[in-house]
DNA sequence: GGCCATAATATGTCTGCACATAATATCCCA
DNA sequence: TGGGATATTATGTGCAGACATATTATGGCC
């Protein structure tokens, strides 16, 4: 068997389970929209126990091919919401990842008043200064990406972290770990200022991804990150 | 109790053991990199069975917090991947979930020959026939986004279905469901054609979206959506 | 000392059972 | 007939025990 101390007998696992209900959703035994049978009957079709059923089921109403409801029942989705995964590595290691060698210039550094929309999206009172960061990344010493950061210096220790050597971004995730956030991807024209940086023509398209994190308690940082002209983000479904 | 039916005393679901988890890694009390107790210890310590320690570590893994390996143990991860999750909703979902009204305009349609990227990418012998589409999606009236669309006729059923009325698009969400592949997000400056059709200026900074789609058996489609100014993808990390 | 077979170990999964919970169906009474 | 209390039901979660699997650690052999 593949996986444990039962009887088994057709299907073993709970993958196989759960391929052989994607099958039958494939192959319209079960259309959209349809109930499919209860967990029980599965349990007994399969010839396994209501646990493993359970399991396969919930993987798929995770990835949205299936609605489950107490009570309701289980329903093969309508309108399948497909869901990919993006992966966001350090920098770092998404330039290491391609064969190159990562560093990066610290432009400016800074205790500022960020702008008002910033302020208010990390939820600070106007008015209160942050740590302000431009930093070029380069791959192969070439320009890979612009980033402009604020920083709640509230959460830094003292002495504060030299981010002339190590990246804020790298020094977060090591150090303020696992913080929850949000992220918005769109394609922007390059300013004078980062076309100048990147060094492009203004008005070229940037692929523009904003970062807000912060913990239950407090506001992290806002980044923002304008990649340079051929920058493309893959994600598997 | 949280969930079911055992004993418990302090913590209760596998919730529960999970935000405690996160609050150890948090807190740096298991700094990241270091071994965190095995299942069976911390079974015992909550005070509640293993299979409910491994549900809560098993979910912390998925999420790119902890690393988890047979024999090795659990460890937090050192440089965590975060993970968002996309959702992609069908083109007139997204628009009505703005509140605006969803239309489109077929501008082409005709079979031809794919260049060769597509055709190599999908999998298919050059020469070989597809499907072409050109739509332009409107919210409200005013130009949402650009479909390019090659399309494998062979899984169409006869007669041809009429994408003139129901989109390409959600045809196939509903008629050849649960399928895999990849998507390319990346920036682009405007084609003229793209510009024209999109009311903008040539080079404007457009949010192009890629993806290929595939059963186990046959290749379906390649789509490529290029968004106007001004279009964000958000995600929750 | 180096290498391969073997033991040890932590996670992965399954069974069978039980109770919890949410949501729907049903029934009863005004 | 309407509406609220109650029964029913499918999923959600838990427990204990067991076996499976992948790795790592160990030991013996040459």
């Amino acid at each position: 068997m593949t996986g444990a101390g039962g009887k088994a007998s057709g299907s073993r696992g709970w993958e196989d389970i759960r391929a052989e209900v994607l099958r039958r959703i494939r192959a319209r035994e079960w259309a959209p929209g349809a109930q499919i049978p209860i967990e029980e009957e599965l349990a007994a079709e399969f010839g396994v126990a209501r646990a493993t059923v359970n399991r396969a089921l919930r993987d798929l109403a995770e990835a949205g091919v299936l609605e489950r409801r107490r009570k309701a029942g289980t329903r093969v989705a309508a309108l399948p919401v497909r869901k990919a995964t993006l992966e966001i590595p350090v920098i770092r290691q998404e330039i290491e990842a391609r064969g190159q060698v990562h560093s990066f210039q610290v432009l400016k550094q800074a205790f500022m008043e960020p702008p008002v929309p910033v302020a208010s999206r990390l939820g600070l009172p106007p008015g209160i200064k942050l740590l302000y960061l431009e930093t070029l990344h380069l791959a192969d010493g070439k320009p890979f990406a612009f980033e402009t950061r604020w920083l709640n210096s509230e959460i830094l220790p003292r002495p504060m972290p030299d981010f002339q050597s190590l990246s804020a971004n790298e020094w977060l995730v090591s150090h303020v770990a696992y913080v929850t956030g949000d992220i918005a991807l769109s394609a922007e024209g390059a300013s004078p200022r980062e076309a100048a940086v990147l060094g492009v023509t203004p008005g070229t398209a940037l692929f523009v991804t904003e970062r807000m994190t912060w913990t239950a308690d407090s506001p992290i940082t806002f980044v923002r990150l304008a990649h340079g002209p051929g920058y493309r983000v893959q994600m598997l479904v």
